[in-house]
DNA sequence: AAATTTGTCCGTACATTTTTG
DNA sequence: GCAAAAATGTACGGACAAATT
């Protein structure tokens, strides 16, 4: 455990955090209960709780009487969750550093709830960033882009410059839809090149 | 103090959220310390923290060491927050159960950030429930409905069945909007009603 | 029935921040 | 300017209940 600043629940929150997105920990496997990870960090079980119930209100993780913790599955079958952003008009242009946490929130959501959104007028320069952090922190299983005509694959490439685990999920599927979905688009789109990233096709408007 | 069931500190929780929406503790006014709170309810210091921190996860108050526990105070200038709903499609009438809380979660998150949101597909059935909720739990400053022609006024009523406070903000606006709206819509929205309720104007398309 | 694990609740101690005398 | 008081932030440990194995 490093001994760097910040309390205690926060390292070991963070170091956890560390451990499951590095694979030491995989969806659906336990983690040490609490008395465990009272000897391997050297903390009460306060602290330890502590941690745990910050993952878990992050929806990381979850718990269960009787049982452990456990790290919270993926969903990859039915409905998947999906993000998708518009790139058109500018009232984001205004409130940039809240996109990334409100994204991230939206995701945390409908990461585990098997959900979709849609967010409009983001802009070009922030969209980056974003798509960055989303794909980082994994808090979507994929990323649906409204475009207008002006994106390109350059966009798409922060989804690329991730961790291993999310390149070898998107990036192969982006490549497998990018030209597929071109062709088709729904009317009320007409206007809009879409690209799509993900495990399951997007909803219908005519069913 | 209610005897009524439930964990002591969620009974405490929704007692001081009771009483922060009834208007007995203002936005920015401060609450009760940590120890008053002891006193009041009988309860120990770690129930009355945890109580309070779960509001502040919320966004419902805000902590200051060496000063107190304050009301949020709700953004009135600048830009405000609008959660958008859609009534078309169908694809959330499958997940009924999770909306409410990823609308929650969205409310939660544009209420402290200035933000707007939209979401589609939201069914005529669960958007009742889902909109009392946001007006009860106040997470959303303004609500912005484009519906399809099958909504009327019955839809919006439930925004007036709230508490008083809620009932005096939303219902006068979204009366003196009511007919104001409808006439100008946004291009895309050719076949769409919109009723809005709220103290910004929307983001228009054309700039 | 016993052991394990989490859920709730309690009390305490000390540090940090802010206000006040 | 400084010390005391008040409030929250962090951390510890223990007790018992509930759920599961």
């Amino acid at each position: 455990m490093k001994q760097s600043g910040g309390p205690m629940y926060q390292r070991l929150r963070q170091d956890l955090l560390a451990r499951i997105r590095r694979g030491e920990f995989t969806p659906g496997s336990l983690l040490p209960s609490e008395n465990q990870l009272c000897k391997q960090y050297g903390v009460s079980v306060t602290t330890a709780r502590r941690a745990f119930l910050e993952l878990v209100k992050e929806g990381v993780v979850q718990r269960k009487a009787g049982v452990g913790t456990m790290v919270a599955p993926i969903v990859r079958h039915a409905r998947l969750s999906f993000l998708s952003i518009d790139y058109e008009g500018d009232a984001w242009r205004r409130t940039p550093s809240a996109m990334g946490e409100i994204v991230s929130g939206i995701g945390a959501a409908s990461w585990q709830r098997d959900a979709s959104f849609s967010m409009t007028g983001v802009g070009s320069d922030e969209a980056v960033g974003y798509l960055r952090r989303l794909a980082e922190e994994r808090t979507v299983d994929g990323v649906l882009i409204r475009a207008a005509d002006d994106i390109g694959e350059k966009h798409l490439k922060v989804l690329e410059n991730t961790r291993p685990g999310v390149r070898s999920t998107t990036a192969s599927l982006m490549s497998a839809r990018f030209r597929e979905t071109r062709p088709r688009r729904r009317a009320r789109l007409r206007s809009l090149t879409s690209y799509r990233v993900g495990h399951v096709p997007m909803q219908s408007t005519r069913p």
